[in-house]
DNA sequence: ACAGCCATGTAACTTGTTACATGATTTT
DNA sequence: AAAATCATGTAACAAGTTACATGGCTGT
């Protein structure tokens, strides 16, 4: 519900209409969005009580404002921690995952070919950092921050794929040997 | 399309039923799955032509396998890498780049809540790593890997938002002054 | 007999997303 | 005059998610 969230968030600092919403979002948070998006998640927020849509006279151009209840429900959300079970699965996690166990899946050309991709979006952050280090937009700022720690953070993680996998080779290398230990049930993760 | 994806990859090792599809993806990913979703996925897969059901006998239990085209997409899946663009957004960031330009809004207990929580889950995955590295379950590894890399990064990443926001302060620390200077436009991340 | 798990499925709903229709205003 | 951008909205759909209904089998 991050659209949504977000909407609240920027109406909380002055009322706007639909367009300026969408641009705004897109400047703070380098996420693209849908202009009909905003529309839809507007009339949903109406409907639920957290914002007033001003008919402003004639047609087209309504302004929103926050309610009381849109600005608790702000509230609850800047205060809520973002835990783990609440974010969407992983896909790359998923992917590698299966990759291991699945048949005819070359897995070091999937982990290259992520890395390339990564190690090329990295390059690509740098570069903004720089331009929006000149400036001088926060917002912007904090968001690529977190694109640079990610990304750098995925690349360390399929290095150390690989070397864990070097490694289970050596353990069990060739053709079908002993079944190995099944894990008998683990929880603690699940959402 | 995780799910759908992930359901092709245990398909690829050979045919199961629906309730094994979901505790075999739980097991290797972490990732809860609800088993009604697997079966409205494996709908659309039939739908789609990706596998075929075989209506087992009697009502109950119809096992389904993967098709040449379901290994098709299974294929493209795996040599594509995920992308910044593919993925959902990234609530966390979105939520700390609109939290400094509300208003009433308690940034440093922002972060300070989410970093708890962070290091909080830091512990649960080093805990669960101890005991999946006794069992020797690769995927399970992978994934708690990932997990703890991205979280180590996720609270690298608040530490230096706090900078980030000392050192903004300290530049237009009080009152309404001059209007900062307003990014023109900009683009590259967009999706 | 009953609790609990295995197993399949449907209905309803939410969020996110795209594509489209429409018109006003601004720029070239 | 034409093109681009501002601006609002609707229709349709995909994916994920929950809750529910149903029934078989197993262990106590």
């Amino acid at each position: 519900m991050s659209v949504r969230h977000g909407l609240l968030a920027l109406l909380s600092e002055r009322p706007r209409h639909g367009y300026e919403l969408r641009a705004e979002f897109e400047r703070r948070t380098g996420s693209a969005l849908n202009v009909g998006q905003v529309y839809t998640t507007l009339s949903r927020l109406e409907r639920d009580g957290a914002v007033v849509g001003t008919g402003d006279g004639e047609e087209g151009r309504s302004t929103y404002a926050l309610t009381p209840a849109g600005a608790e429900e702000l509230h609850d959300w800047f205060t809520t921690p973002v835990t783990r079970e609440s974010r969407p699965r992983d896909e790359l996690a998923i992917k590698l995952a299966l990759a291991v166990g699945a048949p005819e899946v070359d897995v070091p050309a999937v982990l290259q070919a992520q890395r390339t991709d990564s190690l090329r979006a990295l390059q690509d952050y740098t570069r903004l950092k720089a331009r929006a280090d000149a400036v001088d937009d926060l917002a912007w700022l904090l968001v690529l921050d977190a694109l640079v720690f990610q990304t750098e953070a995925e690349v360390r993680w399929l290095d150390h794929c690989e070397a864990r996998l070097v490694r289970a080779r050596a353990a069990a290398p060739p053709g079908p040997a002993a079944a190995p230990v099944r894990a008998p049930g683990r929880e603690g993760v699940r959402r």
